[in-house]
DNA sequence: ATGGTCGTTGCACGA
């Protein structure tokens, strides 16, 4: 199985570049996030027509989630399990393909440290962490895939001094994302690239990308079962590139051969 | 240098 994540920062503006994107890659999942859709304007028949069936949880103009699948789509969760307190807003969609539990997520962004949103960010990740628990077991193939808006350290922004003081890197955020990885996930990127400086998201502003200022926030956990089947994984940054890119790169996971 | 660029909508705000 080829996986992948991609924050298109709205899938209206974005659908040529993901449309050609997928006919390139074509991977077999595809976790979308901030498609800014409402629930019936995802294109389902444009996605259709390149072998892929999609579930879409929308909301509107704002946050959005979806996965799209050539390789199964079933037992679809929209929003958090039965049982744990559901969120306002359209972050985080589940389904099962090919035996493979695959969740969605676009955390929030936190805005501030001093701000009700990153209490939020904070709640909402050990949310994340209760809808595993209902969901799944560790020994199970899980893989949670998205934007998570946390540098899981400080090898993933470019410069740390200029992220004193900020969201995406402080202790609470990282240690929540730890809480969540000890259900029983890894950072699989980090299976395979040791190094500073590789990044998914650049600013639009200030020529971030060609300055090479961004950081590391789109993230594929996965369960051992699923880890250690995993052959390579990479940012392809080409897709940041040319006419009217996303301030995000897909992030592409290989299981098996 | 407290800017800058996109996306949404609607004449600002979120990222």
């Amino acid at each position: 199985m080829l996986i992948a994540t991609w924050n298109v920062n709205s899938l209206k503006a974005r659908l040529p570049r993901v449309e050609e994107w997928l006919a390139d890659v074509a991977p077999d999942v595809l976790c979308i996030q901030e498609t800014k859709l409402a629930q019936d304007k995802f294109p389902t028949e444009a996605i259709s027509a390149l072998g892929y069936e999609s579930a879409h949880f929308g909301q509107g103009q704002w946050n959005g989630v979806a996965i799209v699948s050539k390789v199964g789509l079933s037992n679809v969760i929209t929003n958090f399990a039965s049982g744990i307190e559901q969120d306002g807003e359209a972050r985080i969609i589940t389904a099962l393909c090919d035996g493979v539990q695959v969740s969605s997520v676009y955390v929030p962004n936190g805005r501030a440290l001093d701000h009700d949103h990153y209490t939020y960010k904070l709640s909402w990740m050990s949310r994340l962490r209760a809808h595993l628990d209902a969901t799944a077991k560790k020994t199970d193939k899980v893989i949670v895939a998205g934007d998570f808006n946390i540098a899981p350290d400080d090898r993933d922004v470019w410069d740390v001094s200029q992220f004193e003081g900020s969201t995406h890197v402080s202790q609470p955020e990282r240690d929540v994302l730890e809480t969540v990885c000890e259900f029983g996930l890894e950072d699989t990127f980090r299976r395979f690239h040791d190094d500073a400086g590789i990044f998914s998201w650049w600013d639009y502003r200030g020529g971030s990308f060609h300055k090479g200022h961004g950081m590391r926030i789109d993230l594929i956990l996965a369960t051992r079962a699923v880890a250690e089947e995993s052959t390579w994984t990479i940012i392809d940054r080409n897709a940041r590139k040319g006419e009217q890119p996303s301030d995000h790169a897909p992030v592409l996971l290989k299981i098996g051969k």
